[in-house]
DNA sequence: GTCTATACTAAGATAGAC
DNA sequence: GTCTATCTTAGTATAGAC
């Protein structure tokens, strides 16, 4: 009789994730993961090839988590407003979940599967872009200059930078007036 | 008759920038960095008391490298000029540079000093932009929106992302154009 | 200030029994 | 699929002689 199982696939990138949220990348490790679920580290081997395979199931769920959080907040009827709507969720996202974030936007580009993950997430962006714009390639020159903002916004924030006081929601108001004018 | 010195502290931190630039972070141990300048590991802790004692010197001394850049960047007469050339300079260091601006700017905002020494870098920016405004308030504001996007679009850059082809020249200077409108 | 020698810790990963 | 046992590698850091 085979031994039963005591975990799953999903039961451990669910608990590597939660590692990941509560005590960074690093922290990560194929022993940390096991005692969490509850097996012994070589048992996690039997489920993924190497901790990077663990690793990169971990991102892929989330950039699903973040292109679900995208799509709730693409919503509003008219274009502008779907987009502050977006960009306040994506932000949301990164202070919520910023390893998460960190581990999808610094993992290496990675393979072709990854990049397109990431792109499909990104979409409504650029869809709302082309609606409000007209000229496709206006929206995607746009669309570029709207991720830099977000992606240096809030990654500076959540560095810990912005420390000179005044009012950081402000700054992200104004910056996303700017590039939407 | 003591033991003549083999290595000194500036060469110390000169081999653990240059394996730095090279190799990355996680390839600056104190092994390596050993072996580079021809000392045996111990001997390293002479001079440094523990390996992120060396670690904050590399930092300090990118972001004086990043300082000089962009005061040099920061002649032209004009403020929009300055204010171009200079993100231009900021853009080409990420470029040359991309692991000692990861250490810059992911570094956790650290000590006191490294904080102030890392806002007197990006002082000419404020100056420029309060010359430029004429509203302190106003100038404080878009440095912020400013630096986001520099800094969101350089780590992007150099992260892989933006393999979606397209001009990435002709995409920064789009943002810059838009917040220095 | 440099060295040899070594302790310590930790992580990734495999072999083979059950 | 899980386990015990073990290997391998690697890095930080200290002790004490010279």
């Amino acid at each position: 009789m085979p031994t039963p199982p005591k975990t799953s696939r999903v039961e451990i990138i669910a608990a590597a994730g939660n590692l990941l949220s509560r005590h960074g990348v690093d922290a990560l490790t194929m022993q940390a993961v096991a005692d969490s679920v509850g097996v012994r580290a070589p048992s996690l081997y039997k489920h993924f090839a190497d901790r990077s395979a663990l690793l990169r199931e971990v991102e892929q769920a989330a950039v699903a988590e973040l292109e679900k959080v995208i799509q709730t907040a693409a919503k509003p009827k008219d274009d502008r407003g779907a987009l502050k709507s977006i960009a306040n969720a994506f932000r949301r996202f990164a202070r919520e979940h910023p390893s998460q974030y960190n581990l999808i936007f610094t993992l290496q580009a990675g393979d072709a599967d990854s990049q397109s993950a990431r792109r499909r997430a990104l979409h409504p962006v650029l869809q709302r872009l082309e609606s409000c714009l007209g000229n496709p390639e206006l929206a995607f020159l746009r669309a570029r200059v709207l991720t830099a903002f977000l992606h240096g916004f809030v990654s500076m924030e959540t560095a810990g930078a912005f420390k000179l006081g005044g009012n950081i929601d402000h700054a992200f108001a104004a910056g996303l007036d700017l590039i939407l004018a």
